[in-house]
DNA sequence: CTCTCTTAGTGTAAATAGTACGGCAATAAC
DNA sequence: GTTATTGCCGTACTATTTACACTAAGAGAG
């Protein structure tokens, strides 16, 4: 087998996809490259991995640099290795994202040095980014789009108190589909995970909503006990139909 | 930012976890390792990447040098990059698991050169094996066992003819859990996936069963439709008295 | 104070999907 | 022909999902 010596011409690094959610839309934070290559160009927040440093704590690093936020939900997504994706040499990235309340930090002054900005992710998947930041975007949404559906963790982009309809737009973002308010509300309330707080939202210029908690602890009991939350893919009649079609003929 | 070349102190490879279904059950190959570190222990196959080799490119050499297998089902799970993982240096590695129908190679020679040998999952992960492979097997087999229902990937552990008890036990294996005869069967046709062949079993010393085939045309039709394969983890009654308790207590 | 605007909040019937469960049928071996 | 083994089937019950439309509450304008 050849020696690990020989090998050691390649650079790790990280890249995160930190997503956040304001004004009913899901949102990245991105930073605009002030160096070659790819200057100018949005760019996924990312940085080579030290030596002496996990994979994880290279990630939580980055955005404790970025937004001073720590203990954020964060989960490695794929690994990122065409030859050529870094004009400079080899280089290796590991994808991950996290999720961030985008109230819990009021654009501190270091975090926005460099010049990082939310991007609709919606429009951010339309233009051209730096390296293969594209793809890696393109994949850590459909990671999220997937996790969401089977673990609750949507409830880590709201604020601790949040409305039903709030719930309901965080997951047509998400999705990309919209929901029926009935059907999702009935759906939420019946997996019993949300504490109702008996408070109003203030200030609102209509009728004021109810405030909800995520009840974690009661989740973990749960998870526990093998539950699994599940929110479908539901399927309209037009794509029944269109099923039918091809199971016919 | 740091130079690139500054961090050209480190080494990538890729771990394999394989595996095939046989008599029943999920079996693993692994590799008894020859030489140090770990010498004597079983690991997973894996190899340094090369440093003009893509990723996925390098899982698949593995899995060629060890099988003479091309074009089988390959994904990749997870980077592994503890700091210390590897005793002679720092070694990120990234896990693919892959899934291969083990009739499909009659041990050709080369593939035995170094000592392989299929072992029974469960098998495996109770025994200690090299560096950080029991992690690797655990996320790896987790990820298989997550996939299975929401893709029909079981298929490519099976020949292309099977029985629908074969294709049960599969399931069965990979979940962890017995599974109703009558209602597996009534809702795997019900997806309109499998083809009768209208041929039977031979050779076995008992009724035999007629034999089917996935048909893989359908389910990309489907998939372009939207249709999206699901096999859901039930409740036992049991689970479901646990959560009503938690609910009101 | 009333009218308007906006969003919150609610129920039910029909269809679909999931669950639990027992007995006869076909073959090989003896 | 008897036995052993596995294949194969159907129904009643329950739970979940779907589709769908109106009234209620508050803020703001006049």
């Amino acid at each position: 087998m050849n020696e690990v010596s020989n090998f050691f011409k390649s650079a790790f690094s990280i890249d995160n996809v930190i997503f956040g959610f304001d004004e009913g839309d899901l949102k990245v934070l991105l930073i605009k490259r002030g160096t070659e290559p790819y200057k100018g160009l949005w760019a996924l927040p990312g940085d080579l991995i030290y030596p002496n440093e996990g994979l994880e704590t290279a990630a939580n690093r980055v955005l404790l640099e970025l937004t001073g936020l720590q203990k954020v939900y964060l989960e490695q997504v794929h690994a990122f290795g065409a030859v050529d994706r870094h004009p400079l040499g080899r280089v290796i990235t590991i994808a991950y994202f996290s999720l961030v309340k985008i109230s819990d930090f009021v654009v501190t002054p270091s975090s926005f040095a460099q010049k990082a900005k939310w991007h609709s992710v919606a429009k951010a998947q339309e233009q051209t980014l730096a390296f293969d930041h594209n793809d890696i975007l393109d994949t850590c949404f459909d990671a999220l789009k997937s996790k969401v559906r089977v673990r609750p963790v949507g409830f880590e982009l709201l604020p601790p108190k949040f409305t039903l309809t709030e719930l309901q737009h965080l997951y047509e973002a998400i999705l990309r589909t919209p929901l029926d308010k009935r059907n999702f509300r009935k759906k939420i309330l019946s997996m019993h995970l949300l504490i109702d707080l008996d408070e109003m939202q203030e200030g609102v210029p209509h009728r004021p909503a109810k405030l909800y908690q995520f009840d974690k602890k009661r989740y973990h009991k749960f998870e526990a006990e093998g539950f699994s939350f599940e929110l479908k893919e539901s399927k309209s009649k037009d794509q029944k139909r269109r099923i039918e079609e091809i199971i016919e003929g």
